[in-house]
DNA sequence: ATACAACTTAAAGTTAACTTTAAGTCAATA
DNA sequence: TATTGACTTAAAGTTAACTTTAAGTTGTAT
């Protein structure tokens, strides 16, 4: 099965000029070309470009998707760089998980606050509160925003 | 205490120009000026920068951050509103989440791939196994996986 | 009084990852 | 064969969130 590149964008969800995007930095080097100069996808290739949404959502950059293609390109003896770059991102999206989890603390405090909030007319009840007043899921977050987000009555 | 840009960027650790930026967007409205006209901060404005830079964590841009400060200053009237963006921060926060850990689910499938075809010394190993080969934490993951990563050898 | 580091502004520059435009070519259909 | 929609390229434009530059001012220390 072949494919245009208005196709494969239509299949993926993506811009065509995206696709042509990637192409001109290097990452869908193995796309052959019609002797018109058209580009013919096959199914591996539509392949190929998941995997590059794939790795997109790990974080990685163009440049680095266009390393790990080119790696993938050189075969076996690749093998050691490949797993060392998917071990990085491993670390990178580890963090930024955590990261989140923190902020999601933060905001179902805050969800918890304004609905206090609102019930009393005013940020001011916050005040009055003291640690053992906060619902012991938000207490960590509360210790957080106690310096300011309760300071300044936001 | 009062603080110069210079000395509040180094406490937050944050380029002085970042701060004269958010405040040329109307994120920092309520800092007072010398009589020559430089920024003296007071303690409660380095505790709003805090608050930006918690915002900016959960993803939201300079705009939306501009938008809820002036809801900020504008007192207890607009608490709803302020709920409001919060509840729906809290569900992008949440889904990001959802995201990252598929994303972390396919990084340690990979990384186990990667191990398992450096000992065979080609990534070709993996053609020969099916399902049951898998480990069953990687087995959602290899799923996925299985119509590109795989075929690809990659 | 002078030096000097740190401040001020407006405006231009940076970066990544696209998107748009313009001018032209290809290939399928009437 | 002519039309037409989708393709091609190079180059310029877009966006957000800064950063840098240039020219000038402030305020503290000697």
């Amino acid at each position: 099965m072949i494919y245009t590149v208005g196709e494969i964008a239509n299949k993926l969800n993506i811009a065509p000029s995206t696709i042509r995007y990637y192409d001109k930095e290097g990452l869908i080097p193995f796309v052959e070309r019609s002797s018109g100069g058209i580009r013919m996808f096959k199914d591996s290739d539509f392949e190929w470009l998941s995997i590059i949404e794939c790795l997109k959502q790990t974080g990685m950059s163009i440049k680095e998707i266009k390393t790990f293609i080119d790696w993938c390109m050189q075969g076996d003896e690749t093998i050691s760089q490949r797993k060392a770059l998917i071990e990085k991102q491993r670390e990178i999206i580890l963090e930024q998980i955590k990261q989140m989890q923190e902020t999601l603390a933060m905001l179902d405090y805050k969800t918890w606050y304004y609905e206090t909030a609102e019930k009393a007319g005013t940020c001011k009840i916050h005040e009055t509160f003291s640690e053992e007043d906060i619902p012991e899921e938000f207490r960590d977050a509360y210790k957080r925003a106690k310096g300011y987000f309760i300071k300044n009555n936001i």
